[in-house]
DNA sequence: TTGACATATTCCTATATCGGAATATCATTG
DNA sequence: CAATGATATTCCGATATAGGAATATGTCAA
């Protein structure tokens, strides 16, 4: 089977760390595609992609202004990831998770291979 | 650029659904590799090459038993991924009110009394 | 219409994915 | 030691990636 697809959904979409920058920076506000690739230092044609991926995951929405193109965030979609992750809150606070990690460096030790 | 190497963090880790259903399984206690194949009806080939890439991003731990080799979780890293996608709560909040302002408009131009 | 700017698309390349199949490795037991 | 069971590794194929370069499309303004 092939990878992943990055336009799955916003676990896939969220990967890809220039992404995660673009949905960053469009926190501050609403922006064309030039602002965005200005800031981030990102080539226009990159940034076009990524916000190709953000979009078809609904995480970006755009509206035509003059001959630019406004780009927004709609972090709806980033709701399932947080959540999803939270599922797991109980296990990275529990205390027996770092007994569990100091038995396997004990016996990472005695065996230092693989 | 090649593809994001989904053994870079637990954002790329747990952009496969697989891997994410490894994970949730995992939360209900330590198992061989032999079980979660069984459960999750993946071949164990499969199940141990995701386990490899859990293992390398630190999700989870191994440790072996007899000629088993027990998986446990490690919860730790997903964390950083809750409190990124924690970061643009106070936006999916604002598009939640957007929607409810929105109902609300709609609701008053069908009941256009007190 | 032409020109200038903003954005999108196409083509390319090197690299990585994920699953299947076959096989290798490793620990246990007889 | 040989056989067995559990897991890991290797090789394969089809597919997807991310960025670069070049080009196409779109929109306004004179």
């Amino acid at each position: 089977m092939p990878p992943t697809a990055t336009t799955t959904d916003a676990f896939t979409a969220i990967a890809e760390p220039q992404r995660r920058r673009i949905l960053t920076l469009l926190k501050t506000s609403e922006m064309p595609v030039n602002d965005i690739a200005h800031v981030l230092g990102i080539r226009q044609p990159s940034v076009s992609k990524h916000l190709g991926v953000l979009k078809q995951v609904g995480l970006v929405y755009s509206r035509p202004h003059g001959k630019q193109r406004i780009y927004g965030l709609d972090a709806t979609a980033l709701r399932a990831v947080h959540e999803w992750t939270g599922g797991f809150a109980q296990f990275w606070q529990e205390s027996f998770e770092r007994l569990e990690r100091y038995a396997q460096q004990l016996e990472d030790e005695e065996n230092p291979n693989a």
